[in-house]
DNA sequence: AATCATTGCGTTGCTATGACACAATATAAA
DNA sequence: TTTATATTGTGTCATAGCAACGCAATGATT
């Protein structure tokens, strides 16, 4: 039997007037991806009372831009603003929705279910990725809630509705990028070596890349700054720290880069 | 003073019954190009009583598919089907929509502006793009009407809202798409010449491309067929005719190809 | 001090690409 | 009929990028 939880007013209220606050039939939602442990990990949050996970996402206020809705629901829920946030698909199959799980949270909270209720309706969503530095402080307070998690990118599970394929469709695009653009500023710590950034790109890309080859490359495209720092306390030769040099870093987002990996 | 039309039963019937067979406040709209001398065009239709023009767009169905709403539009307008449709963008601005047009709609139609009507509301869209074949028998059909008029991608002008930033985001996207995929066999007839191949990418790159090395670059990508053909009429020597081979064409979309131009 | 895994830097050969030369040819001009 | 002209088909060459690999340097472990 499910517990009762307590539940915010304000959540009660969305429950109750959504439609007089939010576009209906719309939702954005967000695929926050960071690294960690040699792999790529999904921010999801657990729903209320099943064994579900879904990925952060929320609805479009009525006179709010959509990317304005999505910086605000990363926000909400990860503490973290101004990372580099992407549109990359729409995902609108009729049967991705579940009205049972609103169902449910109706008959939680002892509220009637209205009929014609917005948030029974079919809704179609707007997905957004994002790379965030796993190491931020911001977001360990976040992920230590109980009710979040990071989820490994290659062991998804019990997912809620079409969350999956979103998420499997975001990596696709992720891959896609990582073609002209540079990655790593969001998902990296401030400091780094080469071969960590270069694990990053394998586990984008799930396949090995030569080691030589890949620091010639990547310092080709001008965008690190290396620093005069070692890493020192691993069992073998002390690699190089390297830093992005934002300013380069910015450049090349906005210019592109050229070759392909 | 804007002359009164005829306008078809079903046309009013969305006017007024539309909340109840699409979804609020969402549309798909089609940016349909087509190449004809030497020029990237693209399908617009006249908006009743304006000078405006519209990119042909329509609203989902409540239980149908995006892709298939996106389908049914592009066919209904143009009359051809399962060609390359694909989703580039979500366009939400909170401004973008403009009421007027469909106040001026109902007066016309001495319909009473019901308040808070579905059409009045803002309204998010989602932008797909096609390339099709200017030499298709059945655009030529629907072009020829009085309404509908294929405007030079580079000379946009008295488009509605905010679709002429639909069309330049669209042909942002068909730029990098040709840097991974073929690109052609919608937008060219199904025998040319590799001149005229060449001029199709000019076109879409805006800049020259070298005739030697684009020919030796396309025939390497393996897509396409020889013909023994020669196209005679010119007041130059007779280029070769190739058409592009299906099977190995729809390989390469999938795989995708190599280098970049 | 010897060992060892890892890192930094360099070399080689291949391939794709950009720039350009030259012959072939279909029509127009003479 | 001949010549001129613009365009096309094919080839060459130098260069840059890239994959594959060699080797010495280094920092901790033994």
């Amino acid at each position: 039997m499910a517990k009762r939880i307590q539940i915010p007013s304000n959540k009660k209220l969305v429950l109750e007037k959504g439609d007089q606050i939010y576009q209906p039939g719309i939702s954005v939602d967000c695929v926050i991806l960071g690294f960690q442990e040699n792999a790529l990990k999904v921010l999801l949050l657990k729903v209320d009372n099943t064994n579900k996970w879904a990925l952060p996402g929320g609805f479009i206020k009525k006179n709010e831009p959509i990317e304005h809705a999505a910086d605000r629901v990363l926000q909400e829920r990860t503490g973290v603003q101004n990372i580099f946030l992407q549109q990359f698909n729409v995902f609108g199959d009729p049967d991705r929705s579940d009205a049972r799980i609103h169902q449910n949270r109706y008959l939680e909270h002892g509220i009637k279910i209205p009929k014609d209720n917005w948030l029974l309706q079919r809704f179609i969503t707007i997905g957004f990725y994002a790379l965030v530095d796993f190491s931020d402080e911001n977001l360990k307070a976040v992920v230590s809630e109980e009710q979040t998690a990071w989820m490994d990118i290659n062991k998804l599970s019990h997912l809620m509705m079409d969350h999956e394929a979103i998420v499997l469709k975001a990596l696709e695009a992720l891959r896609s990028q990582l073609a002209y653009l540079p990655i790593g500023r969001n998902l990296m710590p401030k400091k780094f070596t080469m071969p960590e950034l270069q694990k990053l790109y394998e586990t984008i890309l799930d396949r090995k890349l030569d080691r030589r080859n890949f620091q010639r490359k990547m310092l080709g495209f001008d965008i690190l700054n290396k620093l005069s720092e070692i890493r020192k306390g691993g069992a073998h030769k002390a690699p190089f720290l390297y830093s992005f040099n934002d300013k380069k870093y910015q450049k090349a987002l906005k210019d592109g880069l050229y070759g392909s990996w």
